[in-house]
DNA sequence: ACCTGTTATGCAAAGGTTTGCACAAATATT
DNA sequence: AATATTTGTGCAAACCTTTGCATAACAGGT
């Protein structure tokens, strides 16, 4: 039915593998036969059937990704679709394409990555969802099959991953609002299992220790993504009486709904308490005041995963290596010095 | 090196044909063989090779789908996750794999098609961004390859597509708030050129036709998905004599930021003037007063979608048809009746 | 005219499955 | 007991490429 590789060959009246050269480009092949070749390709509509190649080259330009559960905290909607661009945008502009599968239980989601690998469907895989002791992390590594690993990459020194550095973005943060005269500062953290939460909290930690600042209990909140935690905890915040100046949360939506809560309760920000969030996303820049927060540089990090999987994939030169994305400091509305008290 | 089906059939003292039986579960395999088979493919630990049996079979079990580019409408967070999530899970609930890929112009967008199906890559394509007389569109009719197209449902009669219906939805919220008493409401549309913009406009329209009352030009404006431009239109709103007593926008952005920008002008949301936002987007609830808006069944699209592309697929008395997915309205604080003048 | 060295092309095997058809064995029918 | 039917398995071709090796054609040097 379709067009094959034979009949462009049969009315070119040339061989199937002077063909295939002309394909790909191969030295040998004279000027005269690619121009007659080409020109019987493009008579016939001719397009390569990539999976005869594939099987064949062992190769398939495709790189695999698991989506993440709905459940999972990856799937902050935001983060999602920016890291998913940035690989599909680099992937595509060195030639690849994207399978994307998923699970609906861990375990079948181990089954959906055994059969990517296995069924040699794709090249490489990127990780974006991984959990401690991952049955897919070791899966691959023992099958030494190309793989990075977005985020966690301090739990593992052996693989090559992708992340942005959460502790210096929070030491940052935190040492900015230490130099606009902060001495309260607060600290509002998502679930601390999370290792996103405990970097940043670590980060805190050691831009306050390093002024000399002692650590407040009463002043670290764990809270979860949503409005009623914000809620909750800007309740709290209000009935301290030595009240911190400023706030450090992990998330814009964390900012946003202290924010909201902190002005229910006849609090302004910036002026009876800076607010600072984290991810940049469009919520901190649409809402009023303008939240200042950390552009964790989501669409480079799907660039730079794509690109240090293919290396990986090509192989040559490849050391295994930890990459760290470079986050940006966006300051705006919601901080400003404390008042003198 | 790796292991193949022949392996497997010389272990188990049997033919590839037989193991390939019982691979499909071929009713003809007895229980015996099968078992022992069995045994032996889990010894092996064998996976199919995906690449040969497709390219027998003709046969993919993955489909594709077209990133849109970032200037792109769909390209809206909210959106774009929502509807990749409800595709990848429903096509992973039927044995499909979604594999993406990108251009990075228009032209290279339609060769990414071309290789996608002409390499014999998918099965079946799902298009997410189309625009009016798209080559992919026609490219795919003419090939007869199995499609679905999300959104522009009324461009193309003879194709299979999935939308929501804007009219209706927009329809049903002007008539809403007719019924609580308002009679001046505003209409706050994104670009014209697209075509929610215009239905939204043309359920709004004929809702107050229908309850006879005229279409005010005043009170239709043309924003776009920035707060800046949601800031210029409350600033006009807020100069009118016979300001309307509720506007209904296109987005929840929108809304958001008219409701910010009504604030900024002294106007309270709902007293001085009911806000209604469209998407059901995370802000409409986080932020407050809560917005009213409409949610138009994202998730579900991506799985009617893959659903209706795999009954395309196989082919079993399928017709095209045009899939509506129902929307829902949502209330919440942002809408009240008018105060009596 | 002969040999050497390039340069351009073809042959055939390999890659791992599926599947129509033929066949052998086992069971049922008379 | 002989034949018909069912059941279970194997053979070999087909799917479409790529690529190592062999070979043909041709040029240049003597």
């Amino acid at each position: 039915m379709a067009v094959t590789i034979v009949h462009v060959a049969a009315k070119a009246g040339v061989s199937p593998s002077t063909v295939s050269r002309v394909i790909s480009n191969d030295s040998r092949i004279s000027q005269k036969t690619s121009r007659k070749v080409r020109k019987v390709m493009e008579e016939l509509g001719y397009h390569p059937n990539t999976l005869a190649k594939s099987l064949v080259t062992k190769t398939t330009n495709n790189i695999g990704i698991v989506l993440p559960r709905p459940a999972d905290e990856l799937f902050q909607n935001q983060f999602f679709s920016e890291i998913i661009r940035g690989i599909v945008t680099k992937a595509a502009s060195c030639g690849y394409d994207v399978l994307m599968t998923t699970g609906a239980s861990p375990m079948e989601e181990v089954k959906a990555v055994e059969r990517l690998v296995q069924g040699r469907n794709v090249d490489g895989i990127v990780l974006l969802s991984s959990h401690k002791d991952d049955t897919n992390i070791s899966f691959l590594r023992e099958k030494k099959f190309p793989f990075v690993l977005v985020g966690r990459s301090e739990d593992y020194s052996d693989i090559t991953s992708v992340d942005n550095d959460n502790i210096a973005a929070a030491y940052s943060i935190t040492r900015h609002l230490i130099q606009l005269g902060h001495r309260r500062i607060g600290f509002v953290s998502g679930p601390m299992e999370l290792t996103v939460s405990k970097d940043r909290f670590d980060g805190y930690t050691k831009a306050l220790l390093e002024a000399g600042i002692a650590i407040q209990d009463h002043y670290v909140f764990e809270g979860t993504f949503t409005p009623e935690s914000a809620a909750h905890i800007a309740d709290q915040l209000v009935k301290l009486e030595d009240r911190p100046t400023a706030v450090i949360t992990i998330d814009d939506v964390l900012a946003f709904g202290i924010i909201r809560s902190l002005w229910n309760n006849g609090l302004r920000v910036p002026e009876d308490c800076s607010v600072v969030g984290f991810n940049n996303t469009s919520l901190a820049e649409m809402c009023l005041p303008q939240i200042s927060t950390v552009d964790i540089g989501t669409y480079q990090m799907g660039q730079s995963t794509v690109q240090a999987l293919i290396q990986h994939i090509k192989g040559d030169g490849f050391e295994q290596a930890r990459i760290i994305i470079a986050h940006q400091l966006i300051w705006r509305d919601s901080v400003r010095p404390p008042e003198q008290s």
